[in-house]
DNA sequence: AACGGACTCAACCGCACAGGA
DNA sequence: TTCCTGTGCGGTTGAGTCCGT
């Protein structure tokens, strides 16, 4: 007997959201918090399953997002991270406040994959790629002698190659306890400490996703933090289009 | 200007896991 | 202990965009 689907399909939307869907799904957890996401959509008004809202507040909406490209320091980190934690994007993630396993996933297939590549590493083990094995029979084009176009802006981004981060699968742990990550996350930090004080639902997502939620369930539902949240959130949001007019957005529908 | 290939990234799918009944 | 439900995670897809020809 096969598993009930998490959500009855039939006559739900698919596909990319409007903006007036992100509006009505940013309306209803900034007024309501998350109990469960199964009655998100009811709730909210909106023709997507609840894992869908999730995803979309997870890797979109969430106020505590950082946006923009990963720096070189945190290409890195997501390497020497990937090294020992492997393909676990959501540890991985919780080093980087403000960016999701989705985020550093892509960031990994896209172009980590490739420096790692042109760096001689095996993406896969971090060992270095053996000359036999070139990754030129891999994948065909990709010859280190002659490298693409891509190849060439990767290098352009990364003049100073660091070393190798051969660290052995077998030390890896599953927490913040190196001092490098400990600077990471107080690096990062500063970016979001003001907005922390509009209410917890601005910490960063950890692995403790129960505690990500409850707390927003204590802290969003105040006025003044939801008003400090719009006045921080612009700095996050006003570079995405689809938002720029939040405030105003906002505004309306809390008159409504 | 038009076309096509390469690339990016938001979103979906299916499975695993945790917790409650 | 077992079953069910909700949530989280990782792999994959495909639409949109970029860029070279």
């Amino acid at each position: 007997m096969g598993r009930k689907p998490c959500c009855e399909k039939v006559g739900l939307k698919r596909g990319p959201w409007a903006i007036e869907e992100d509006q009505k799904l940013m309306n209803f957890i900034l007024n309501n918090g998350i109990q469960c996401w199964r009655l998100v959509p009811k709730l909210a008004g909106l023709l997507r399953c609840g894992k869908s809202c999730r995803l979309r507040w997870m890797n979109y909406l969430r106020p505590d997002l950082k946006r923009g490209a990963l720096t070189e320091a945190e290409e890195d980190q997501i390497i020497e991270l990937h090294s020992r934690l492997g393909n676990r994007w959501s540890k991985i993630a919780a080093h980087f406040p403000g960016r999701t396993d989705n985020e550093i996933k892509n960031q990994w297939n896209t172009r980590i994959k490739k420096k790692l590549k042109l760096r001689g590493m095996d993406p896969k083990n971090h060992k270095p790629v053996e000359k036999d094995k070139d990754f030129a029979s891999e994948e065909g084009s990709l010859q280190p002698a002659e490298p693409s176009k891509e190849e060439l802006k990767l290098q352009d981004n990364n003049p100073g190659s660091k070393g190798n981060n051969q660290m052995e699968n077998d030390q890896v742990d599953n927490c913040c306890s190196s001092g490098q990550d400990s600077n990471l996350v107080q690096t990062n930090a500063t970016s979001s400490k003001d907005l922390d004080a509009a209410g917890s639902i601005l910490t960063p997502r950890t692995d403790q996703s129960e505690s990500f939620s409850s707390r927003i369930d204590e802290s969003i539902l105040q006025e003044d933090s939801y008003q400090h949240w719009i006045d921080n959130v612009e700095d996050f949001l006003l570079s995405w289009d689809g938002f720029s007019n939040l405030e105003e957005i906002f505004h309306l529908d809390s008159h409504q």
